[in-house]
DNA sequence: TAGTTATATAACCTAAAGGTAATATACATC
DNA sequence: GATGTATATTACCTTTAGGTTATATAACTA
């Protein structure tokens, strides 16, 4: 919810946006793997795959450890923890499709009643088709970067 | 696991990999928002954030509704469902801090014996320094995009 | 110590991402 | 039909991502 969460959130979400990189993940499920190892199953070179693990390491996915003039690396998955955390929030949207969006929706409105939503957004009833009293809301734009 | 499927993961991940688009869902998930609902609390322009619901929209995340000039969007978190799946598959590797890392790889190992790993890479013993029988396997250099 | 193997790094290229300002479009209203 | 409001689109810019080839570095081996 703060700043380094959402920082790691990116990073960790922006690492499992590549397939190639979830496909070393999955390698790296059953076992530690040498870079090579890794190579192997890609139509890739070595500096690529190189720069995926780069990307994975700084992300607390992967970590490295030594054994000779190799480098295995290995699954590190707390980092898919904090993921999972994110999306646990939205489960009952997507597990609810028994109840309509809807009522969700509404359900959560009367729990909320200007508790989370602090910027003073307001929300119309879905469905209803009236803008009115929409008008004149302050604008209040804030500056620097996102959250 | 197919390609489909793997791209659906690749919009999804990417989606969630930026914090505005976040900060977005978070927004709708008390209720849908016009656009100017949506762009009021960011210091970002109105085009700006159209493009990030664009983003959202191509990776399912989002879905809009028209009311008259209005255009408000929804949150569809069905695509979240399957990236906590995809997520769930390494829930023992987070979970399981009781044990450590390489027990649970171990005992992968014990129940895997070349079921999924069908590229003809090799799994050395964690621990284990020989890298002999390494030597001239075949590139087999393919084509294409990755998977 | 010379060579070999495993990995990292550098320099480069192209395309995509994330912004901007300006403008077009669609609908509502007077 | 002119005007206002909400949103989309266009043209542009800068930074980052993902790949390449070539080369450097580090550790083992003869």
């Amino acid at each position: 919810m703060n700043r380094l969460s959402s920082d790691r959130l990116d990073a960790t979400f922006a690492a499992l946006a590549d397939p190639t990189r979830r496909a070393i993940l999955a390698r790296l499920a059953s076992g530690e793997a040498s870079v090579a190892e890794l190579v192997e199953p890609f139509a890739m070179t070595q500096p690529a795959i190189s720069k995926h693990l780069k990307v994975l390491e700084r992300a607390g996915l992967i970590s490295r450890t030594q054994d000779a003039q190799r480098r295995p690396r290995r699954l590190e998955a707390k980092p898919m923890a904090e993921a999972n955390e994110w999306l646990e929030k939205y489960r009952q949207f997507w597990e609810g499709s028994f109840l309509r969006l809807d009522d969700l929706l509404d359900e959560m409105k009367g729990l909320e009643t200007k508790g989370t939503n602090t910027r003073g957004a307001r929300e119309r009833a879905p469905g209803s088709k009236l803008g009115a009293g929409n008008k004149k809301r302050g604008r209040a734009r804030s500056q620097g970067k996102t959250q």
